[in-house]
DNA sequence: TAAATATTGTGAGATTCATCACAAACATTG
DNA sequence: CAATGTTTGTGATGAATCTCACAATATTTA
């Protein structure tokens, strides 16, 4: 797929016309990073604009003693990196690919300019910032008020309607994040995670095989644990 | 102060001549709000931008059973409502008056032209709500990892950064919110507040005095909390 | 395939905190 | 200034869940 096509996907560009996309594809490099690798170090001045061409990345906060926070994991055609650049604040948190992990980057002064050319631009990323700010209200809501079943099954729910497939209103997610990461997405710890998938397993509400997991009739289980 | 003075003060409109400042001033209609009075309520679809021109209001999410979580509270020259009418979703919180409040409105079409017509009303716009994205994150990351006083360590203070004046150091805040509220805003009870804040003026970090707080050193407590 | 490594499962004890139940202090109002 | 309502302080208790320790699987590597 070429640089252009991959933009078409990326929200924020979808309005524009191919010569204005085949202008700022031109202006974008690509770059590789293997499993594990920081893409972005906390506190370091941000400078570049990222688009995912594919894996998956995860964007984290640490503490002095090493837990981490996940804050969000990305994958094809999300991007990353517009916060530092909109605010000049240095980085809010680190993102480290999660497995190998193509993307496409743009400098600080394109990405200002476009934003500049583009009026449209800027109000899609808007609307993205809108949207994630809404996820954040509803994620610290939940951490406040929900108890530790409560916020796995959000985690859980967040993760279906980012990389779940759907079938007779159940839905699938493959590839289950590992449980400490899951811990991590929902703030608590690990062995809880442990716990409480096997609880809702044995409350018929999911069903594991492997790394997959299958909720059973989505839309009641979200209803229940909105 | 007229309306166009309230304007100028508002970090998204800062950049603009006081002929355009004029021009959207004349389309904002004032309103007044009385103490404990709802301003926006939860799932109703956006169609108005505020600008608070006096007073305070809380933002806050609600649990079924009515436990509130404080999301933040706005003061003067700050706005709300751009949310829904960015992302078209429902509103994703509450808006009460914490005290007497007035506030100037924008109908969302004149709120939609201002920002195609202003392309640095749009920039300005993301660049807070990158800052909003950033806090929230951070709440994100103290709720996730802190334990309850260093929460509240936390939410003094964001109090005392926006809210606070210096003097040697120490930065007192009047007029604290109720115990109440701070347990809303640092997602724990209205006892472990008072606990909290007994135990943090015996280590002499703070000293209160009626509903004032000094904290002694700000930057040592901050370093220590963050 | 065996060995080594990584991930998940699970019991038991320790700990933090929410909750309940009042008492005390403070503020408001007739 | 009673008296009524609000806000804050504080002990006791119990529930949720973190942590530690190790066993059981699963996955990767040699």
């Amino acid at each position: 797929m070429s640089k252009t096509d991959h933009l078409r996907n990326v929200p924020i560009f979808t309005d524009l016309s191919d010569s204005d996309l085949n202008r700022i594809a031109s202006k974008m490099v690509s770059r590789d990073y293997e499993k594990g690798q920081m893409i972005l170090l906390e506190e370091s001045t941000g400078e570049t604009f990222f688009i995912m061409t594919s894996g998956t990345v995860k964007v984290t906060r640490l503490s002095d003693d090493g837990r981490e926070v996940i804050l969000a994991l990305l994958g094809e055609s999300d991007f990353f990196g517009e916060m530092s650049l909109l605010d000049g604040e240095g980085r809010s948190a680190n993102i480290v690919a999660n497995e190998d992990a193509e993307v496409m980057t743009l400098s600080r002064r394109d990405f200002l300019e476009c934003l500049e050319t583009y009026p449209k631009i800027a109000i899609s990323l808007l609307e993205e910032l809108a949207v994630r700010l809404r996820k954040s209200d509803q994620q610290i809501e939940s951490l406040s008020l929900s108890d530790s079943e409560q916020r796995i099954g959000i985690t859980l729910i967040r993760l279906a309607e980012e990389r779940g497939t759907i079938k007779r209103g159940d839905v699938t997610v493959q590839n289950l994040p590992y449980q400490q990461d899951i811990a991590n997405m929902a703030g608590t710890s690990r062995e809880t995670v442990s716990r409480t998938l096997k609880l809702l397993e044995d409350k018929k509400l999911v069903k594991r095989n492997g790394s997959d997991i299958t909720i059973f009739n989505f839309n009641d289980f979200r209803q229940s644990f909105s």
